[in-house]
DNA sequence: ACGTGCCAATGAAACGATTCAAAGGCGCAC
DNA sequence: GTGCGCCTTTGAATCGTTTCATTGGCACGT
């Protein structure tokens, strides 16, 4: 029955030409006439052959795929990332294939070591942990590696990052904006980088700012249960001690927060206590207030580490580059008075 | 410099061996005396060698790759079902490359492409639409493919899914259980396959209940926003025409429901009105009464394909097998009185 | 009629691995 | 000392494609 794949060979015995014509109609059509072109193509139809990637690629020694290894698939900001990559590497004719890593250093290896065999044209990587000794060692091999939301300190390979001091920065900016001066900044008190960075940058608004306290609260998680935590310890103060801002360091302690803050004090929204997330994730537009945020330019950054990477295919020569970008502010209902207030 | 890639005959003759001493090294150890296996792999270390697949495979004339196209990574029910076949492909010494059609029926095509040029064991397709023509071609060429979270209607490949109509069912026989007997459905118009079949399940449970009715509520989306609409409408009724039990077609209608039910009418959740949604989203968990669902089994589906895709590469002559899983309830407060109420 | 160009098509080499039949080396038994 | 068998290693064939130097054929100008 279904014997074996159907080869270039089978194609070119059937259209009564040679196997290199066949290759001709494939890769540079215009180099074989109309009325060959046509027989070759329907010999190809006719026997369904699909080209073998593995010779082809043998002997071209290069292939037409991008690998990307992603810390959570189930993240959004990496989903959305993937997507843009993924319509950029179209643009250029390449392909991207996705890996996950789930955040493990062993899933991580394995999927590099696959895309390496396979000999991706390069690779977008958001590294577990530190930037390992194996991105330095693809790199020595020749191998173009561009960094995803992470940046190397040692320069060697380009990078696609978001700067989150600034990031923190426009967040409290914006709430000294409306007018807020009592400013609560909820954090982990668990050394993340990202937490530190945008403390640092929501100190430096305040610090700019006469007049402006900025005070630190540990949350034990950056979940909403957390959130919801931090919230009711703020909602029982009493009122002289109540911030008339707040802003959390993602969006699901901001969502806690706020469930807490409506619900125990029934204090108003945005009117009493202006609330800020961070990251824009899906669920905070339809909050029952809708959530301010700071978002990365996802789309932007997909799109950014996919050309970085195709400059230094192309010319390996080219100088790393470390892009990083500010994140930009989304003004929901939890900082700006509705026309209208929901529900 | 770094002129060309390591080859095998680079390592071989470093070694000073035979080629095909190297391969049996990296593929048949044993056939090695130890002291000239030390002297290849010190030599593959030493170059950094790392093998081409392009070639290996096509003398091979397998890969040790399957193809996973989803309708959307950043979907949490695909990435978690992505997470469970990568687990279970590197059990069984595969890797998982993933694919993201977006819906798009021309992302969908260029991915299956790829995957067949690159000779993939086989594939685990969510299809956009239609099982379409493309599926069949592929399976007329002898690729194994899976389907997920689709039946194929004809029975021409093997394929998990889940009982949607049983889903409808359990959610509300549960809130029969719980006394409630007045329940509402809220669906969309939209022909959603799966709301139908969530719905049909739901009648049944009611038809199987005396005294219980079932009233069928249209949202204009499957939304949040859409949600708190007909909530709000709900919460305004007299007292008389109100529901003791909702059943909604997914978590973000619930959601929204509950939003617009505690904050207008300040009913309480679960006592004068249960609430349950459907695919137990991550945020369910976290809201302000924390939502009862209705759950996918993602990580056995996600095997499950994968075995039911190693089990038709194995042995081609295999019945295909259309296997079909029933959803899990996971009891939350929004149907069950919590031991402390929240907030 | 003959040379000149040009376009189309050919066929063999090459890519880098795996595989397998055959050769080589060594020890042991007779 | 010779033969046998086993274990290790070798080297060539092979996979399916691309590439490129070469050939074949045809029209046109002289």
């Amino acid at each position: 029955m279904d014997s074996r794949p159907v080869s270039i060979k089978d194609v070119a015995d059937r259209a009564g030409v040679a196997i290199g014509t066949v290759s001709n109609v494939l890769n540079h059509p215009a180099r074989v006439s109309a009325a060959t072109r046509e027989r070759v193509q329907g010999a190809i139809d006719a026997l369904g052959f699909v080209r073998n990637d593995a010779a082809r690629q043998l002997r071209a020694g290069q292939s037409r795929t991008i690998g990307l290894i992603v810390l959570d698939v189930g993240n959004p900001f990496f989903s959305s990332l993937a997507r843009a990559a993924e319509d950029c590497a179209a643009e250029n004719g390449s392909t991207v294939v996705l890996g996950d890593s789930g955040q493990d250093p062993e899933r991580e290896a394995r999927y590099i070591d696959v895309f390496e065999q396979q000999r991706v044209q390069g690779m977008l990587i958001s590294p577990v942990g530190d930037v390992g000794l194996r991105v330095e060692a693809l790199r020595k091999r020749g191998m173009p590696v561009v960094l995803v939301d992470r940046v190397d300190p040692q320069r060697r390979c380009s990078s696609v990052s978001v700067d989150d001091v600034a990031g923190g920065y426009m967040a409290v900016k914006h709430l000294l904006e409306a007018g807020r001066r009592r400013i609560v900044f909820v954090g982990t008190r668990a050394g993340y980088r990202q937490v530190a960075d945008r403390l640092a940058g929501a100190r430096q608004a305040v610090d700019e700012h006469d007049g402006a306290v900025l005070e630190v609260v540990e949350a034990d998680a950056m979940t909403v249960l957390a959130g919801r935590d931090v919230g009711e310890a703020i909602a029982q103060r009493r009122p002289g001690d109540l911030p008339d801002g707040i802003f959390c360091a993602n969006d699901l302690l901001a969502i806690g927060v706020m469930q807490a803050v409506l619900l125990i004090r029934g204090l108003r929204i945005p009117e009493d206590l202006a609330l800020i997330g961070y990251d824009d994730i899906d669920f905070s537009a339809s909050a029952v207030v809708p959530l301010t945020s700071v978002r990365k330019p996802t789309e932007l950054m997909g799109r950014t580490a996919v050309e970085l990477l195709l400059e230094e295919i192309e010319g390996p020569a080219s100088r790393r580059r470390q892009v990083i970008f500010d994140p930009e502010l989304v003004e929901r209902g939890s900082t700006t008075a509705p026309i209208r207030a929901v529900g």
